[in-house]
DNA sequence: GTTGAGCGTT
C-alpha cells in the first residue's frame, strides 16, 4: 500500500529526486514528484511524494518542519486528486 | 538572474 504526502514550502531549485533522497532516510518512498509551472517550467515550490503507507505517518511527523536547503519544508498528507 | 501561499499528472 502506498499514501501520497504533500510536501510545501520548498527552495525553486528542489528536484523530484531530492525530495526523494531526504524522505528515503525515513520510510520506504515509491515516488516523487515536483510541481513546476506548465509555462515557465520553473518549480512551484512545492511538490508530493509517495510512500509506504506503514511509514507514512512516521515521515510526516519526522519531515513536517524540517529543515531542507535553509528551509523548514511542511509535509502532510495530501489530499484526493478530485475536487 | 524575479516569487513564497499552496494540493499534482497519466
Amino acid at each position: 500500500m502506498s499514501k501520497t504526502l504533500y510536501v510545501g514550502n520548498l527552495p525553486w531549485s528542489t528536484s523530484d529526486s531530492d525530495l526523494a533522497d531526504v524522505f528515503k532516510e525515513h520510510g520506504n518512498v515509491i515516488s516523487s514528484r515536483i510541481i513546476t509551472d506548465k509555462e515557465t517550467g520553473r518549480s512551484r515550490g512545492f511538490g508530493f511524494v509517495e510512500v509506504d503507507d506503514d511509514d507514512a505517518d512516521k515521515m510526516v511527523s519526522m519531515m513536517n518542519g524540517s529543515d531542507f536547503g535553509g528551509r523548514q519544508i511542511v509535509v502532510n498528507e495530501a489530499r484526493p486528486r478530485e475536487q
